[in-house]
DNA sequence: CATAAAAACCTTCTAATGGTAAGTTTTTAT
DNA sequence: ATAAAAACTTACCATTAGAAGGTTTTTATG
């Protein structure tokens, strides 16, 4: 099994090299070459480890997407309503550990490689079916069931329409702007209703004052694509 | 002047052929060769109208940007009321003869360039910029200024989203799913008013059916980037 | 500890790729 | 008719992805 770990290690060890190259040059100009030379190993070393530049691609991409599932069960450690948990869910896709211009810019530049490769499809369809059962669940407790349904398809597609609006445009998009632009449609799908409205507020700055504390820690950080 | 057209002719067809190279072989795999191959001339001839691959990419990125906007252009011109024109403009984004596997599939490859193509940036923010001014003009026939203005970002953002999520998984995503989920939005977005609720929704028809007649046009297709 | 097997790693080689440069043919303008 | 310019081709070069083979290090077992 030790052998089976150090080459594990050496997987995620290059794939974080190849997201920091893809990061630096762009896809087109990430070379096995830049990537062995950041990862400090020859370009030989990286073809060991994956057998060609698709294989590795789809690690970066199975390991971008990994982090964001993290940082969903991370957040719903401390989430303990259905509407702390439904703003954890989406918090976690917008915390600036993993929401910021480097590693948008990437995914979008990474997402290329998808429809020509079906291990990330595969990877791309479970995240999303994974996040919509997520917001579904949490929906229920505001929504009939086929509403709920409708309202999680919606807001999963949205949270991918601001990813890549943040990948494709060079001015920075914050974290609070994105996730306010969440909340508006949120606010535009739940019945509205007054008495709820002030703790629905404090519950979203609850969540998201510990999304700060709790993916801001340099142990979860650590775990980051990011060098 | 005539050598100028012919020049932009065959940058037409370049950019044609090179939007095709995507679709069949993926962008890491669309070669200058296979573009040459596919165009029915030597690699040499690409790169006399093109400087490099990043500019025919570029010229690729903005012929299916224009392509839309004349979607926009073409169905406007049937329009006749605000709701019909906002109606027209989702429609545009949706309509069959641009919105389909193939041509989702190489813009979700094809935008991997945009962070390290500024030309491409420029494109990119000058088309979100008309859609959302172009929604912004009618929405404000139904919300209060600073409304209309959150709603149509949110619009914009949610036709990104769509297009991002039809070209990421293999299954295609019909018209008219991506109309009914944009449907869903305005529904939710604009105050309901029993009384114009039926004259919108045979606006929505009519606006669908002249969709499918004018940009299913073969005068149209023959526009289109695709074979 | 000794040693064989396996895994990690490096170097070298090849075909393909993006791009350049120098040339030839065709178009255009006068 | 002819000179200039543009379109096109070919030959070439440096870099790239990937394969193959060899060397070192790790691991397992007697």
């Amino acid at each position: 099994m030790r052998s089976n770990s150090i080459r594990s290690i050496r997987r995620a060890e290059l794939s974080r090299a190849a997201f920091e190259a893809v990061i630096r040059y762009g896809l087109r100009k990430a070379t096995l070459d830049k990537v062995g030379e950041i990862a400090g190993v020859s370009k030989g070393v990286v073809l060991h480890h994956f057998k060609d530049k698709s294989a590795l691609l789809e690690a970066v991409f199975r390991r971008s997407n990994t982090l964001l599932s993290e940082s969903v069960v991370e957040l719903y450690r401390y989430a303990e309503t259905p509407y702390e948990r439904l703003w954890a869910i989406i918090v976690a896709n917008f915390s600036q550990t993993i929401f910021n211009p480097s590693v948008c810019h990437s995914w979008v530049s990474l997402i290329s490689e998808v429809p020509h490769n079906i291990g990330c499809q595969r990877v791309q369809i479970a995240n999303n079916e994974r996040i919509r059962s997520n917001l579904v669940h949490e929906l229920k407790h505001f929504l009939p069931e086929t509403e709920a349904q409708h309202a999680a398809r919606h807001l999963g597609v949205l949270i991918d329409g601001i990813w890549v609006r943040a990948g494709l445009l060079p001015e920075p998009v914050s974290s609070s702007a994105a996730i306010s632009e969440m909340e508006y449609a949120v606010s535009k799908m739940l019945p509205y209703d007054e008495s709820s409205a002030a703790k629905h507020k404090e519950a979203r700055k609850k969540i998201e004052t510990v999304a700060d504390i709790a993916l801001g820690s340099k142990a979860f950080k650590d775990r980051s694509l990011q060098a």
